[in-house]
DNA sequence: CCTACCGATCGGTAGG
DNA sequence: CCTACCGATCGGTAGG
């Protein structure tokens, strides 16, 4: 059941069909059907059972690090971590899915969304709060700040899949340290 | 046909269906299938035309500007501006294109990958020339900088296809002029 | 450019 | 969990 749904998360998108998860998995497509009431509750399934994925080991980074620009850093590289070592043919499940979804209205964008707005709030709200300590200088806007930290992993991932750069997660790793150096308090080394 | 190929981009994909369009364009199935050798066919000849829309304004804003990084400033602008007025359902067609072919290899994909590549290498050859004219710092690598440039307007188009963003576009203008101001040489005002 | 057809695949359901 | 079926849609072709 669970084992399904990772299956169908690798393959993606809107083509995991039921009919070919079955045969992925070597049941019957009514078998499949069955699990689940619809095609629909299937790629529900997928898109929470990705967004555990990414959740587990982000979350997991920040515990790790004292609240402000530490689990900020942490937060921004186990991300960028997590989406180069998925594993998925089609990269990150979130870029897939967001831009296959973003134009179809119902449950399943409604999933996408959320999962996506969940991760960029909590960058956000670590942003906000290294301002507050000082840690990040006063006039950085957090929304800004992590709306250029997203970029950055939605290029990496771009150029892996589309343009075989295989340095395009450093690049983006070395671009995300620059932009909290410059966002950092002068003469702070924390 | 062209008319037929620009309502094909206008629905984005691969759901871009021979059956489908034909409806829309008020013809029978096998007369669409008779303009195009195959749904393949129909594909590129869609990919090629939405190339032709960006490559016409943002090399159109090109020519007005000096070699340079004023050049190069108006092209990463155009090309924002271009993104947020194509009008097309689905956002910008190579962000969609891009991330459903990344993963499928083949003739669209390919095609795909030459026109993202082909921007992306104009705008890196007009940033080396901006640092050979000593408008941008020597240690500004031109790869990295466009890698950030691109990476904004991913972003900006994200946002508005799922976060509901209607300033994504601002940001991602504001970030460009920021990362350009911090690239350019210092007391350059050119 | 059309009608008419093909084989394949889809999501879903009946009935067990 | 299965077989067996449905109505719909797909890309493509035959024949005109």
């Amino acid at each position: 059941m669970s084992a399904a749904a990772d299956l169908a998360t690798a393959e993606g998108l809107e083509g995991l069909s039921i009919a070919r998860l079955a045969r992925e998995v070597g049941m019957s497509k009514s078998g499949v059907a069955a699990h689940f009431a619809s095609k629909e509750t299937l790629q529900l399934a997928a898109v929470d059972l990705a967004a555990e994925g990414y959740r587990v080991q982000v979350f997991e980074a920040a515990r790790g690090r004292e609240p402000g620009l530490p689990r900020l850093h942490a937060m921004a590289m186990a991300w960028l971590d997590h989406i180069e070592h998925v594993g998925f043919r089609g990269g990150c499940f979130f870029a897939a899915t967001g831009s296959e979804f973003g134009a179809r209205p119902g449950p399943v964008r409604d999933r996408v969304v959320h999962h996506t707005r969940s991760l960029i709030d909590a960058l956000e709200e670590e942003a906000r709060l290294a301002v507050r300590l000082g840690e990040l200088r006063d006039d950085v806007e957090p929304h800004r700040l992590v709306f250029q930290l997203h970029a950055l992993a939605q290029e990496a991932n771009l150029r892996r899949q589309l343009l075989d750069d295989p340095g395009a997660f450093d690049v983006a790793r070395a671009a995300v340290v620059d932009l909290l150096d410059q966002a950092r308090t002068r003469g702070d080394r924390s």
